[in-house]
DNA sequence: TTACAAGCTCAACTTAACTTGAGGTCAAGC
DNA sequence: GCTTGACCTCAAGTTAAGTTGAGCTTGTAA
């Protein structure tokens, strides 16, 4: 056994909690990287659970896979995340949270008030006509939840 | 031109904001209903209007449309839907927003905790190990924000 | 040295919610 | 009577985030 200070595919997915397919996924979307054996496999450092473990935390957070690379990749030289980067990174998470929930609070008011009246008038009720349309922009599937 | 009571699909399309595509989908989920004339065209009453306000409304709160299918489809006697009706609906849905909201919360006030610590260890990190997990269950796409 | 677990690649499948396109019909004005 | 726009059906495409499987290679423990 060498140094334990290499990882296998298998020990990552172990120790990350995600599925092997799941880390090949994310190294081919740019979001970890790892070096190969003389055999073709796959090596990777230690910090590669830390950015696992970002990379979940963003996903719970409602980040796309997408933003979270471009967030990862734009770290200046593209080293391994420090604990200031991750305050950044979670900072402005945050505030993206923050303005979900505000989206939701705002949604569920509308729907409190609409309780009871009963119009749903497609003109006239506030729920519908107020607010950023979310919809009815280019094809493919929406996001589920909330556009930003 | 025959009684204003009857609408096509690109009427009720223009009047709801939906695409007649999307209008078929409905139809074909059975979230809508519609007859159709000699030559095969659909025609809607006039509370198709309303159940299409409504399918909005709880898509906007996250509902997807299986359940707001079953929540339609489980009004008494499939009738067209009342002001008692959305009342139930609309309730029920509020409270769904509200766990939602308050989930969220919660990821926030980690996410907030967690500024400055930067530890993020797969171990100890309380926004890792907290919690449900959302994932690991089953194939296929993930619901993006909440799993319910 | 021979199993057998763990890896590798690449293609295809999954879900949700629609959209797009092809190929053909219906209706209404000129 | 013909053209034009709205409709119809059905199949296939789209996005996100992975999973599953086939077919083949590595590595390691007995």
């Amino acid at each position: 056994m060498a140094a334990a200070t290499e990882l296998t595919v298998g020990q990552v997915a172990m120790r990350s909690g995600v599925a092997v397919s799941a880390l090949h996924f994310y190294e081919a979307r740019g979001l970890i990287r790892s070096h190969r054996t003389a055999g073709n496999q796959r090596r990777y450092g230690r910090d590669v659970l830390r950015r696992v473990a970002i990379i979940k935390v963003a996903q719970e957070v409602g980040i796309s896979l997408a933003e979270i690379g471009t967030a990862l990749r734009s770290l200046p030289e593209g080293r391994t995340p420090t604990r200031e980067d991750w305050n950044l990174l979670s900072t402005a998470w945050r505030d993206e949270l923050d303005q979900k929930i505000a989206q939701l609070k705002k949604l569920r008011d509308g729907l409190t008030d609409c309780i009871g009246c009963g119009c749903m008038s497609i003109d006239k009720c506030p729920l519908r006509n107020k607010g950023d349309r979310l919809s009815t922009r280019g094809p493919g599937a929406r996001r589920l939840l909330i556009e930003r």
